[in-house]
DNA sequence: TCAAACAACTGATCCAGATCAATCTTTTTC
DNA sequence: GAAAAAGATTGATCTGGATCAGTTGTTTGA
């Protein structure tokens, strides 16, 4: 019997992006063609919410956030590791305008695609459309949990599932430098720094995690997990 | 200049579902044969969250919620009037499981489309394929708007969208009767059945609406408006 | 037709987590 | 390398909205 997914606040799909092996080589020389990598710093923005559309992004390295702004709240909607894509959404033809921005966590090194190209492509090979679709799914399903549990769970739960999300998922370790700030990290997680703080020294002082300054470790992996389900 | 969409936790996109003006007379034809149209009475679920997906499902004529649950918890998703789908995550050939649930909120009449027919469909034509392409895009924008709300907006607030959304663009009109109980519009709006009364009340004497049992009118949608942004 | 379950409503209480106000520490900048 | 700015931490306070515990309609169904 396959096992239900569970609903996690974490800020990844599950999906393993497939897309460019799709492509025949002379399709993937068309998509090299029509592209081109761009470097950005910590910290700096990649995309912003309302500007005009006109490439499609792949994360090649690096790390960075997709969110909303709207005044001075900021909701993370996904964190794009290595190999994801950001900003698919430019691939519907309705949408001129980014309905989000992004910003880079560390330094990062991006492909734009030139979005009438990736369109192209869509329309010439089968196999990639359907890739597309399922990686826009895929982002649905996610943005789906993350939505329930930033509804529903208590804040401790919430942040139990983003450092196991960080540690299983995206650094792929139990001990990790945090690239990010208590406010980041609050932004994941749905609350303020201070309650960040609060319940990261809760969870130190329980001996859950290991904390010194940026560098986290995860003990309890398995305490940790319970607490992410019922929190 | 384009207007930068207002984020709302209205839940429903805004995309017009153009799916089936897309196909040939042939293949609107090898459609219908493989689909078959069925009815659902008020309350019935018509998905269950982990089940086996086996359709694709468009809502001919009705009114739907999907939904997460999880325990005791329900988290309306988006609601599905006339002429939308329900179910499109079914496309991807990755996810056998239905990711949320769906029950009918009032009698509908629901088109169930055999999913292997519907990725064939999307196979043979292009422009098929695009507008699903765009319509899981405007989903997830719709889902973004709405996971937004939910989080930052206060109650009052995100009760004004609600009634807004149900005003302009389910019923059309300024006064509806709300096929909703209270507990089912305080799913929708993100708080408990009593403070959807408590809310509802006091808009009611400040003159924002009338309301008279299952009857709701909206007076002052200006004011309603200003409710829903600055909430 | 009656009771039993459900929906609407009201008031009182409670609490998770935000906010505010400091202090301390680290990083940045000139 | 000193001053300034930004981030981390701590403690005290406050509050939106949940929860609980009723009462009062209103369906439902045996």
């Amino acid at each position: 019997m396959a096992e239900v997914e569970r609903l996690t606040s974490c800020t990844l799909s599950f999906h393993q992006c497939r897309c460019f092996e799709k492509l025949t080589a002379e399709q993937f020389d068309f998509l090299e063609a029509n592209s081109v990598k761009i470097k950005y710093r910590k910290g700096e923005m990649i995309c912003k919410q309302g500007g005009f559309v006109s490439h499609v992004m792949y994360m090649e390295k690096g790390l960075a956030k997709v969110f909303l702004e709207k005044g001075s709240n900021s909701l993370v909607l996904r964190i794009i590791p290595d190999g994801n894509f950001l900003g698919l959404a430019a691939v519907s033809e309705e949408h001129s305008n980014f309905p989000y921005s992004a910003m880079a966590y560390v330094d990062s090194e991006i492909r734009q695609i030139d979005v009438k190209a990736f369109r192209k492509l869509m329309e010439q090979n089968t196999d990639f459309v359907k890739e597309v679709v399922n990686i826009l799914s895929a982002n649905s399903i996610q943005i789906y949990g993350r939505f329930f549990c930033l509804t529903y769970k208590q804040a401790f739960g919430r942040l139990a599932d983003i450092l196991l999300c960080l540690s299983d998922r995206i650094f792929k370790k139990a001990e990790f430098d945090l690239p990010l700030s208590r406010k980041e990290l609050g932004e994941l997680s749905g609350m303020s720094p201070e309650t960040v703080i609060r319940m990261l020294k809760e969870f130190n002082e329980e001996g859950l995690i290991r904390m010194d300054g940026k560098s986290i470790e995860v003990i309890d992996h398995s305490r940790l997990k319970q607490i992410s389900e019922t929190g």
